[in-house]
DNA sequence: ACCTGAACACCGTTCAAGT
DNA sequence: ACCTGAACACCGTTCAAGT
């Protein structure tokens, strides 16, 4: 079969899945197709952009919350957390790609979308979005980067429960967001 | 001079000042302290064990804050911040040693310990300290992110002032915990 | 247009051997 | 005790050459 980009991108995703981003290289994307590593450059101009492409399947169709209330905001959050944790290293994927201004529309752009539609303040919308993902991804890269360390044999003692973290930061944010929102 | 293990966590730290958090490799260290790749072993078991170590200065003598008025809270925000800004990739080298639990105390367990110590609730001290801290983890992340992706050439158009981004979810955050602390 | 072969300039880590 | 030399099994990327 040719070689196309979605072909990579699915092949990519599947040694993501199996063997973690630290083992995603070019080179074994390339020996799982049958190709030569070099073939890649063909299809993509280097080795980020098609993590991009792999990042943006990972959040492919993910819409903004539908309504504003506290528990439509508050299922988003996990919806956007259970994508993350649905492939390995999909936290540290997305939030490097994401840095690079690869990925558009990102999450904290729906969510925002989302929030001003509902008559959140337009120039808070913005930021509070960011301040929501930003915390999604700082708590599932550090509870999968933990994994990850479990599997090199690198990793001190566990610390406590992540989804109560989880769960509990959630709520104060989802609190503080229908505070400024109404007030 | 010998080899010691502050000599060589020193010349770390002034190679990922220069070059980055890529570009700190083994055989560069080794070669700027005139010294064999394998020489570094000695001193460290591996790679994670000497970026342990280097976290660890980037964060020493941090302290949680004295107070826990408003003021006091996003004055200690700021700071964390501002250490992981001073070295260049601060914020993913130090994400990347908290995930290992291999650094601490935490910079959570330091702010938490002082929420405790003002009479906020112990059990919500723990999860509302790492909800700040991932925050301004990811929030520094992205944009120490988006900095090394400018420099590879690989950079997207860039997004929203990030100390605008910075200064709302902090307000957004300490005024949800003093909500939580006296209700 | 699409891919291979070979090369360039790197990695982290191990381990026998030296002093 | 502390370090070197050499090796092992890798990287991302480029580029002439093939079809």
């Amino acid at each position: 079969m040719a070689l196309t980009r979605s072909a990579i991108v699915a092949t990519a995703m599947a040694i993501l899945d199996a063997f973690g981003l630290a083992d995603l290289s070019m080179r074994r994307i390339a020996g799982a197709l049958g190709a030569a590593p070099a073939a890649l450059y063909w299809h993509f101009a280097n080795k980020q952009s098609l993590l991009a492409g792999v990042a943006a399947e990972l959040i492919a169709d993910l819409d903004g919350p539908a309504t504003i209330t506290p528990d439509a905001l508050s299922e988003w959050c996990h919806e956007l957390r259970d994508r993350l944790l649905a492939h390995r290293d999909g936290a540290e994927l997305v939030s490097s790609v994401l840095a690079m201004r690869l990925l558009e529309p990102t999450p904290a752009d729906l969510l925002a979308g989302s929030l001003i539609r509902a008559g959140f303040p337009t120039a808070e919308a913005g930021p509070a979005a960011r301040l929501v993902v930003h915390f999604i991804l700082g708590h599932t890269l550090d509870r999968q980067g933990y994994a990850q360390s479990l599997q090199l044999g690198v990793a001190g003692p566990a610390g406590p429960d992540p989804d109560e973290d989880f769960t509990y930061g959630v709520r104060l944010l989802v609190a503080g967001l229908s505070a400024n929102g109404t007030g």
